[in-house]
DNA sequence: TTCATTGTACGAGAATCATCGTAGTTTGAC
DNA sequence: GTCAAACTACGATGATTCTCGTACAATGAA
């Protein structure tokens, strides 16, 4: 079949840091899975996979969750080998909106542990 | 005498403290419209009438946006006369997110700078 | 080659959302 | 009582979103 990507690699598309909107990137986080998945990847402090994510929806959902943060510029993805690896874009985010991402982070952490403790 | 709040039917939702989740939160600031209310808000350092700010949409799509914001515990609406004062939620939100609400507004501003530049 | 692993593509369904116009309500002023 | 101002309620519409299952593709290893 015809390839859609040069052969030997599988690209994908990123956004510019300078077409990155606060707006879209507030929404790729407004949402409970992603949330999770940003979580995780900080925590990874680097690169992780996208099957290390334990995460309570379809491997189809899982899919367009991790997209949707890649198109509106919170994470990159590589692909190495059958895996692809995630990363968040932090020089990238704290370069357009200083902070906020680990505000956000933090955020989320004081959370779990506020609704945790009941 | 009248009390300072109506007693009866002009009461407003909101949501208690404990009931603030932040993917609500992220989701309520995930729009352009609501990211320029909030900051009109912000910028007047206090309580705004709905009709001062300046919005691209109709006069219901604006009603729609503040009860968005109130309802996921952003701003508080206070009737006054026939007007309804918006303020932020400051404290409510810098103790549960600490220091999230001034990146936002932080974020917008600068991304207001950048795109106005060119 | 054959196979398992990993993730995608392609619908599709149900839900949510942003937007509007029109009609109505509440309040304060005259 | 009458009127204008400010905002709401309702219904509708078109777009987006979240979710899934099934079928498929790319890679590395046996």
């Amino acid at each position: 079949m015809t390839p859609a990507t040069p052969s030997g690699s599988r690209s994908l598309d990123h956004p510019d840091r300078d077409d990155i909107r606060l707006a879209e990137v507030l929404h790729a986080l407004a949402d409970p899975v992603r949330l999770r998945i940003v979580c995780a990847i900080a925590a990874a402090d680097g690169e992780l996979n996208c099957a290390d994510v334990a995460l309570p929806v379809s491997k189809s959902t899982c899919t367009h969750h991790f997209r949707v943060l890649r198109e509106h510029g919170v994470i990159r993805q590589i692909y190495r080998g059958t895996a692809k690896m995630n990363a968040l874009r932090r020089a990238d985010l704290d370069a357009l909106f200083p902070g906020l991402l680990d505000d956000v982070l933090r955020a989320a952490d004081l959370e779990v542990r506020r609704l945790g403790d009941g």
